[in-house]
DNA sequence: AATTTGGCGGACTATCTATTTCACGGAATT
DNA sequence: AATTCCGTGAAATAGATAGTCCGCCAAATT
């Protein structure tokens, strides 16, 4: 007869060396990238053994997608969800156009580290490809909140949107401006590129 | 007493093994990216032995610099030398824009492939860097080429730059625009950029 | 023809990586 | 206390990679 197991305990430690593991694995990827960190460096980080890293996560993937998470919720990207509250009570375009400039500035440089060094893995690792994905799902979110009062047609969003992503913020970063002055450029950019979007 | 040795056929054999090392790897690059493919990938595809390839080219960085030097041979990249020619001719700013653009989005599409590649491995293989470095130092060399005349500012110059990266580029590219279309876009941004640096 | 030179590739070593196996010991249950 | 369960890590396996050594043979020279 099998008998019923609770194991509150067990699972205490299971979620702590889970923890362990994911910020080990956190670490290595902010300090040498994803790709080329591997297991044995990560267990050694944590303290553990390789198996029990496999006994955790079976693959490379599920690891990535797990850090993912964790990666998430320290950077707070831009989500469709929050979209129209950060927004709210800006009426002119122009405002919101600011808001946006701001926010993803913003998000963007508390996210620089990791966005890069996704980036450069994203081709190899279909995690990082579908995280990436879904930033840039969100700031393509944000662009479209901030501009629906103007109701500007797709390309116009899809326009602002290129001018708005990470390889672009990037570039410009390695220009030497204040961060006021960044913002400012790239406000005017955009303006500049709704006009140019309908004209084409 | 040393004799004196020519090696005439010797010499010639050198070249071709060297030139097929050359070939092999350029296509593994083209198919899996620089920093994936291993000393014997490549052997096995020239059908030659690892000791061979050492023989040729000591390190990694050895044979990716001269890699680098078919390849720049082959997408013919702006240089600071050529540009002086490329707007010969052309009085107004706006006609050197627009030769500007156009010549600059000649170059990344017969370059596309590579650029990414090496974009993506630049940060791990310092030859890679070089070679983009040098790349990125022939677009500014156009830019400025371009703006001469209107002698702007060095910030202007530098923001025109980045707008005609290759990482902007790139990004630019996955609106679906046709060429045409594509580069009208970027000639009206950099249009405005020139104004909106001045005024900040 | 005899001799010297040097490029070539097979085979070897050492290291690293991914993945699995298994015995141990602490926790859960009766 | 006795027994069952299960997470853990040392160690083993298998495969890949960087880099080297050495004998062979064709080419160069006398």
């Amino acid at each position: 007869m099998p008998r019923e197991y609770k194991m509150r305990k067990r699972a205490d430690d299971w979620q702590k060396t889970r923890e362990r593991i994911l910020q080990a694995t956190m670490q290595l990827h902010d300090e040498q990238g994803v790709a080329p960190t591997t297991f044995s460096d990560i267990a050694k980080r944590a303290g553990l053994g390789q198996a029990t890293l496999y006994r955790h996560f079976p693959t490379l993937g599920d690891l990535v997608q797990a850090c993912g998470g964790h990666v998430w919720q320290e950077m707070q990207p831009p989500t469709a969800e929050g979209a129209a509250a950060v927004f709210e009570g800006l009426t002119s375009v122009d405002e919101r156009l600011e808001k946006l400039v701001e926010e993803i500035d913003a998000f963007y440089r508390r996210g620089a580290l990791r966005l890069h060094l996704a980036g450069r893995d994203r081709d190899l690792i279909p995690a990082l490809d579908y995280f990436l994905r879904a930033v840039e799902a969100g700031v393509g979110a944000y662009v479209e909140q901030a501009l629906a009062p103007a109701k500007p047609p797709k390309r116009t969003l899809e326009v602002v949107t290129a001018l708005m992503s990470f390889p672009v913020w990037q570039r410009f970063g390695q220009l030497e401006l204040t961060e006021r002055k960044s913002r400012e450029l790239t406000l005017r950019l955009i303006q500049c590129a709704i006009r140019a979007a309908a004209g084409i």
